[in-house]
DNA sequence: GTAGACTATTCAAACGTTTGAAGTCAAACG
DNA sequence: CGTTTGACTTCAAACGTTTGAATAGTCTAC
């Protein structure tokens, strides 16, 4: 019954089948506005006879024709960061009502892979692109590769909009301020902190909103207190790294009584390390993460951290996309979304029954 | 310079800059069997132009023309489930040297978007469709849609041999029996077992891998010592659940020394249960998870757990489907990996210093 | 009774590519 | 000098849609 060459059930099956022009079956089938003209038993014979063949419309040759994909591109830098999921699925929900579909890949940390991708959404004619990135890779070859081919794009996690990019990002100077504002009102004076690589976008303003927190606090950053973390793209470096820096502090004999940690996982990494030493979290030491990624929720005790809402970030970017394709311009403005500050087991007030520091 | 109306540039733009034919252009371009005929000094010309323009082949006129898409459809029952992400690059990974793309679709849990993702694979002419699938969702359902549209399918975590769908999946049972063994070989008789729910794939065999090894250790499980968690598809009400049953088995007054639970998640319940209660993991409870997902690894102590080759599984998959394709028949019985046993700081010898239980 | 309006349907071209068949030209052969 | 060969290039049709324009047929109205 009824399938062409390319095994597919076409038009002109139906059209066959129905004794009608391919034209009305399309007409019919595609909803178009000449659909009003075509008489109602017509229209029912049509529906039925692509129900019981099993049509599916052909993307390609639509969207050959209609010079539309309905697509938007989303170009993950790295989907094992847990970052990214719940941005790409506010992404699809944001998609769906303009009947736009998502075509995800995953660059896997790898420049190779990323232009390989990006070359692959340019003949797929994404009509749009979402980048999602928080680390900075050698960011002039992608902004050239983006430039070249305007298409319209919105970065995730990054600002980049004086490149005329527009950009979703969290205000990372509010979740350092917040998270150090919670260490001072428990009380503690004496606080470690790990900052962010370089390369991460996110570190400077998270580390700005820290340390004015802590001056409008009154409390004295001890430069000898303040580590920062290597430029390594593996996500599970932050806690190797934490590990390592809570002996070093340790080892090192000052006295904190808090420890700030980056991210999450270097929070993780810094429990880790103190309670290998003999400490107690939060009793002998608080600790605080950032992102709130999975670990810090189930771990014991949870970590006290920094939520970032995602989803709405995705949903911010879909919509910003949406925007730029029905004028064809980019929209203005960083899209800034603000965390809030989710208070767990890991931080306490300093002195509670304590051993050392 | 040479946009047509789509306002990229096309074979016919080239052409132009060429003074050549259109087919002349695309044999060159596409380095078809044709090319061997084409001048040399041709062929540069009109690569030197492609480039200058920045031409890209369209995929969507190339796919219809060529009645071939390239591309493979992978549908993520959930992915924010942690099993997915590398599951997902195995499968690139597979398809990349046969020059195939994913067009990875998440479905979010939702039968809804389940079909409205699945149509859309089919419109997108994906010429196969792999399905990552932990959870039974209706079954019935989807294999209707699977066999309605033979499409080639390859489904990953469970086992659908029995219905001609080519499987991946891990070895469950030998998972439960590892694990199991090195608890009682770390000396532990009173042993808790938390059950996966009904509707999981992977619980009924488990189950039987750790009776098993049980049976062949000489250890007794206490009914009342094993219990079941509830039919909910949120991946975090493996910790929930984790939570209560470590309280209720606390309440209860029964002995044991170790607990064996369904996943990773469910062990940091139970390690967040323990604790609150005033137990110390290892030291008072032995605890085991199983996946090795992230939080396992880095909550403290380290959850004892079983690893899934999941990468591996990905590139089986899709290995699997490409040779579906080829040959236009399914290949055949389940592909299954062999899990193995990652000992971390979770599990130890009962009686160390311990408290109570 | 024919112009106009409306209904129901079809024609045919186009989207950008690929490809079997056919064309052109020059050199080489008999 | 005619024909074959081979190198190089082009023709034209096709893939499955959509859509502006065209074609019939029917009804209304003056």
């Amino acid at each position: 019954m009824g399938r062409g060459a390319s095994g597919h059930v076409t038009l002109s099956d139906i059209a066959q089948a129905c004794q009608l022009s391919v034209s009305t079956v399309s007409i019919v089938l595609s909803e178009a506005a000449l659909s009003r003209h075509v008489a109602d038993s017509t229209k029912k014979r049509v529906q039925a006879t692509a129900k019981r063949l099993g049509y599916h419309p052909d993307a390609y040759a639509r969207s050959l024709r209609r010079r539309r994909t309905q697509t938007i591109g989303v170009l993950a830098y790295d989907m094992s960061d847990p970052f990214c999921i719940p941005v790409v699925s506010g992404i699809d929900e944001g998609l769906q009502p303009a009947q736009y579909f998502s075509l995800l890949v995953n660059a896997q940390t790898q420049r190779k892979l990323f232009d390989r991708y990006f070359r692959m959404l340019l003949e797929r004619r994404t009509e749009g692109v979402i980048v999602i990135a928080s680390w900075v890779f050698e960011e002039a070859d992608l902004l050239a590769d983006i430039e070249k081919n305007h298409v319209p794009v919105v970065i995730v996690g990054r600002d980049l909009t004086r490149r005329r990019i527009a950009s979703v990002l969290v205000n990372n100077r509010v979740g350092g301020a917040l998270v150090m504002r919670h260490l001072a009102s428990l009380g503690h004076r004496h606080i470690a902190v790990i900052r962010g690589p370089d390369e991460m976008f996110d570190s400077a303003p998270r580390w700005e909103g820290i340390q004015g927190a802590a001056a409008k606090a009154g409390i004295q950053l001890d430069p000898r207190l303040v580590f920062q973390l290597p430029n390594l793209s593996d996500p599970k470096s932050g806690f190797e790294g934490g590990v390592q820096f809570a002996k070093a502090m340790l080892a090192s004999g000052r006295k904190f009584t808090a420890v700030l940690a980056f991210d999450d996982l270097t929070a993780l990494g810094i429990v880790r390390g103190l309670t290998e030493a003999g400490l107690r979290v939060p009793q002998d030491c608080a600790v605080t993460g950032f992102d709130d990624v999975l670990p810090a929720d189930v771990a014991t005790p949870g970590i006290t951290t920094v939520q970032q809402p995602l989803r709405e970030m995705g949903l911010l970017a879909a919509e910003s996309i949406l925007k730029a394709l029905d004028r064809s311009k980019q929209d203005a403005g960083p899209h800034i979304v603000q965390p809030n500050l989710v208070v767990r087991a890991s931080s306490a007030p300093p002195g509670a029954g304590r051993k050392q520091c």
